[in-house]
DNA sequence: GCATGTGAATGGATTCACAGCT
DNA sequence: AGCTGTGAATCCATTCACATGC
């Protein structure tokens, strides 16, 4: 039943690209167009399309010799192998300015996801509501509602101290995912797959690249 | 003066764990421990030891051979490397949730980096402030500000239709780096460095995973 | 002829393992 | 003895280049 290649075949690269894959065809098809080849996507969104072709033969054989990838089939296809072709929910832990932010992102409730509640400690934010209408629950609701509404995402978006904490509150309650906010080094539980986004981090990697223009070292 | 090495002989991955280094020391730091091991930073943060080592050595020999690392030292050696022991301005572009958000994250206003505007082109949000203080400008006042304020640094956070135009806009104001948060494939230009952030493909990467672990292939 | 799919080649990054210093 | 710094070895990802099929 669907792909004959593992999950754990496919590295973290190829499918980060499958999901840039996905949104350029998804332009493609928005402007009418039927057919693309690699050639042709590397071109347009800059790509290689060596690459490309590797990329999709994970999955199988899609394209055409002499012709190219079907752009509506190619896209069905790959929306299929990340498996954005059903509903998962989500919760976010922490209703700051951050989290509040996430929880109205319309990337976040489109597409395949849901987020069904911010939680958080705070008495304060209990009962508000984000623009998007996510309503903010007591933290200790967290197991709760990631039961009742079969909840497989949870993103954290606390403080770094907290951070770890709220990770194993969700391994425990049996979210088999995690996309943490939180610039901390967490403890992986097994399981559990974890994505970290670390703002400071790309900020600091802008900096660093900084350093060497005011030296006179531009990259052209 | 500076470093030995010039900076496009490092890359982004070592950068990228400096900063995870710099975090860990700091916290060493702050429980008053003085000597650190590459062996010891390694155990506590699940990293490892030989990747910390060719790292640091990158930028000459800071530890002593039977000792470790002084963490003080260290901290302010990668400090240094890093180009945050002085302050560089940012502006964000795009006063929706998440440019709000951004604004008022700490992560974006403290050691070696300030926001010093919000833009925007709707004149609704012309005028508002974010709770830490950044106000918003038109849009049109995007090139007066970044020289003005001799800012290096812009951060999309509008709609990925706009992406590309702000893109330019920053890069022909003299802005010399970008944290993108638009989920569009940007056409650089030379002379300005890029990262960018997508939001949704994290999200998509762990449904992939998900996807495995429905089938029974959990990753241990 | 043209574009895919893929083995082979290249290029990087990570890890190993040890020489050399304290 | 212990730990750094680093060449050598390994692993992984990207790119090349062509055989294969439309």
């Amino acid at each position: 039943m669907g792909s004959r290649t593992a999950v754990r075949d496919v590295s973290e690269l190829t499918t980060g690209r499958l999901s840039v894959y996905l949104r350029c065809l998804t332009y493609l098809e928005s402007i009418g167009q039927k057919t693309v080849s690699s050639h042709e996507l590397a071109e347009r969104f800059h790509l290689n399309s060596a690459q490309i072709r590797k990329d999709l033969a994970c999955f199988g054989e899609f394209g055409t010799r002499g012709v190219g990838y079907d752009v509506t089939l190619l896209k069905q296809q790959l929306v299929r192998e990340l498996g954005i072709d059903r509903t998962r929910n989500a919760v976010i832990v922490g209703a700051g300015n951050l989290g509040m932010a996430l929880a109205d992102y319309h990337g976040f409730n489109s597409n395949g996801f849901h987020i069904v509640a911010l939680l958080d400690n705070d008495p304060e934010k209990l009962g508000r509501i984000s623009r998007s209408g996510v309503r903010v629950l007591p933290a200790d609701k967290l197991a709760d509602v990631i039961r009742e509404q079969q909840v497989a995402i949870g993103i954290i978006a606390v403080t770094p101290e907290s951070a770890q904490t709220v990770h194993d509150a969700l391994a425990d309650a049996g979210v088999a995912a995690v996309l943490n906010f939180a610039p901390a080094q967490l403890r992986l539980r097994s399981g559990v797959k974890v994505k970290s986004v670390d703002l400071r981090i790309n900020l600091e990697s802008l900096s660093f690249y900084l350093k060497g223009v005011k030296e006179g070292f531009t990259t052209e």
